[in-house]
DNA sequence: GTAATAACTTAGACGAATCTAACAAATATT
DNA sequence: AATATTTGTTAGATTCGTCTAAGTTATTAC
């Protein structure tokens, strides 16, 4: 079983990965609130415990088994969103700061309780898909940024359809993963989009790159 | 703000604590399966804080201030073993575990909406009083089984030293909470009890478990 | 391509909560 | 009352998660 703090710090590497997967000391250190050497020290730990792929001046990576550790947390996070917003009336945002304490309760009971009461839901209240008993994500839940409207502002979640090509003009274009783009316009005549991110305020996608991109309501 | 540690050495103090509100460090030790020195140096801890009243080689006691915040963390724990029953559907034997976790959470909100939707309870699944928000208890209507007399008609109201495998042995006798019980006979010799409820009409309880049962007399 | 800056690592300290070993005081036994 | 046992205390060590200060490596800017 893993304590109060390894959880935080799983969850951070799992919530900050990039496309690769990776993470740097210093975003997880920003993330957390926590100073650089103590981020090095819980990371030697956690490699220790073979949760993260640790080389001295490397990014992190969670392992398998880290991300499917990080998953259950984030399970828990997620279910306990839903149940206080569906079952208990709060709104949506008032539950994040009651799950991230929840989260880390051990009893699988509990959580079981709350996933059947709720009918064994997969996404949370904020539209984030919540992992399977595996702790397992199942990304079917997100949209195509082409069927998103004007006005809505979204994060990259997940790219398809990755060839070589595609993934470079990405990087050109300097669209990466967690990144909130704001939806400006969408042409009729050919479905392409304007939408800001970034420094930038209107970039045009067309409809080929944005119907690729998966995209999470914010 | 009290530590998870410090909230469970004074939630035991108040629950060990006699009629003169003394308890031993060495009960203390027992009850949380913590070695004697580490007791010895939390109370003193705990002293500095004004919580307890701490001397060399006397019984300690709970300070007002310390039976309050006891009092307030008991309150959250009973709620939480409330909402468990009556809004999750739990057995009045699975919660305890449960509610041991959640009553270290930081959140008044989400305790308050529990006290809401349930109606402002003042008793918990296993009869015990619910302290009201200033951390204070009401004890006064209840009496020991033990103590009641042959001819006698009570209500079982409150079970104490709510074990799991005790609260099993209630459940197979059928004895749940509002059960009216008629006592027929006291053994002088051990102090057992001969009781009829529902239809059974003698059966026998040690004094180990009359005295472990509440009742108001009717 | 060197110098400046940012990111990362190492070393050493600290508070919280725990332990064991050894000693002291209070209580129980005979 | 003397002794044995139980209870309580002190001293010192350990683990976890955190920090600061100082040094090293990588990256950025010129």
């Amino acid at each position: 079983m893993h304590s109060y703090t390894e959880e935080n710090y799983l969850k951070a590497l799992f919530n900050l990965a990039n496309d690769k997967g990776e993470v740097s000391a210093n975003e997880l250190s920003k993330r957390l609130e926590i100073k650089m050497p103590t981020v090095n020290s819980m990371m030697k730990k956690l490699a220790e415990k073979k949760l993260v792929n640790y080389e001295s001046y490397k990014p992190l990576r969670l392992t398998e088994k880290g991300k499917k550790e990080a998953g259950l947390v984030i399970r828990k996070h997620r279910l306990t969103e839903m149940f206080l917003v569906q079952k208990m009336g709060f709104g949506w945002e008032q539950v994040h700061e009651i799950a991230e304490q929840i989260e880390h309760l051990h009893s699988p009971y509990f959580f079981e309780k709350m996933d059947e009461m709720l009918g064994y839901p997969t996404i949370d209240p904020h539209g984030s898909p919540i992992p399977d008993k595996t702790g397992k994500i199942d990304w079917t839940h997100y949209e195509k940024l082409s069927d998103c409207k004007p006005g809505e502002i979204v994060k990259l979640a997940a790219v398809i359809h990755t060839t070589d090509e595609f993934l470079k003009f990405l990087n050109s274009r300097e669209l990466h993963l967690g990144l909130k783009i704001k939806i400006k316009a969408v042409e009729k005549f050919d479905g392409s989009m304007v939408v800001a991110y970034n420094k930038k305020t209107a970039e045009s996608l067309s409809h080929t790159v944005s119907e690729r991109l998966l995209v999470e309501k914010m």
